[in-house]
DNA sequence: AGGTATGTTAATTG
DNA sequence: GCAATTAACATACC
């Protein structure tokens, strides 16, 4: 489930098991997930180098290195990592970093929509792929201000990742369903009182998540998330849960606590 | 068997 | 230039 929230579990749980140790050997599984090196290159770049620290920005996670370029991951629709102590090969494990003690640290990525490569630095990738600020670094008064730049739909906009980085479809469902604000409403419709507190509510559902692990059975009893199909009832007030189409991608949502604009 | 899926990008249209 | 729409990518799951 890779969105900001998933991402930056992901980066934690690299910080807390793969640090430190020298790199002895890079398989690539599916070459179709490297962009712009190749196995060989990716082996040659890392082989007796350690993981330093993991940084992310929006839904992209970067390990650093002993020198200066970084170790960039996407996930795409689908993927974790998965450290072991052996290496025991995962599922669908796209590429595998195998240190010198034989554990290793596995892109676990089955609809190989995701991506591994090597950037220069990050601030050169952001700027590259044209992503706006993480949105968790933002400020109230900045969230409102590029949120009020855009004349889109709200969800089309929380998503954009050049507008700020790090919302994708489930997360924009489940922010706007506890701000009660219908996925299609204008972004323009939206008042100063409502983006500060549209902007609150991005923290604390995003934060939320993150506390949570990720994990359906530890987020609270009042969230969309864990029953977010058609037909559900609504937490909050009973009602049905429905599906509907915005941008092209799925919007679940409870039409009497989220009213039409 | 066919529809759907948490992301991104390119092409097209208004 | 901006926004919306559609297709494509590759695979798993129901």
């Amino acid at each position: 489930m890779p969105e900001l929230p998933d991402v930056e579990v992901e980066r934690r749980y690299l910080q807390s098991t793969a640090l430190h140790r020298p790199v002895a050997e890079v398989h690539v599984d599916r070459e179709r997930i490297l962009d712009g090196t190749t196995p060989q290159a990716l082996g040659r770049r890392l082989n007796g180098r350690r993981f330093q620290e993991a940084r992310r920005h929006g839904k992209h996670l970067f390990v650093g290195t002993d020198d200066e370029s970084w170790l960039h991951l996407h996930f795409g629709m689908t993927g974790t990592l998965q450290f072991r102590e052996r290496d025991e090969v995962e599922p669908h494990a796209r590429a595998r970093f195998v240190f010198e003690d034989g554990a290793s640290l596995q892109f676990v990525n089955p609809r190989l929509l995701g991506g591994v490569s090597v950037v220069p630095s990050i601030e050169r990738f952001v700027r590259e792929h044209d992503l706006g600020p993480d949105v968790l670094e933002l400020t109230r008064e900045e969230f409102g201000e590029l949120v009020a730049g855009r004349r889109g739909m709200i969800k089309t906009t929380l998503m954009d990742q050049s507008t700020m980085a790090g919302i994708g479809n489930v997360y924009s469902d489940e922010i706007l369903y506890h701000e009660g604000i219908h996925p299609k409403l204008g972004t323009d419709a939206l008042d100063d009182d409502a983006l500060k507190s549209l902007h609150a509510r991005t923290v604390e559902v995003l934060e939320t998540a993150v506390d949570a692990q990720v994990d359906v059975e530890r987020m609270p009893d009042d969230w969309l998330l864990p029953r977010r199909e058609e037909g559900a009832d609504c937490p909050r007030c009973g009602g049905e849960i429905v599906k509907l189409d915005v941008s092209g991608r799925s919007a679940y949502l409870c039409p009497s606590c989220q009213p039409a604009p």
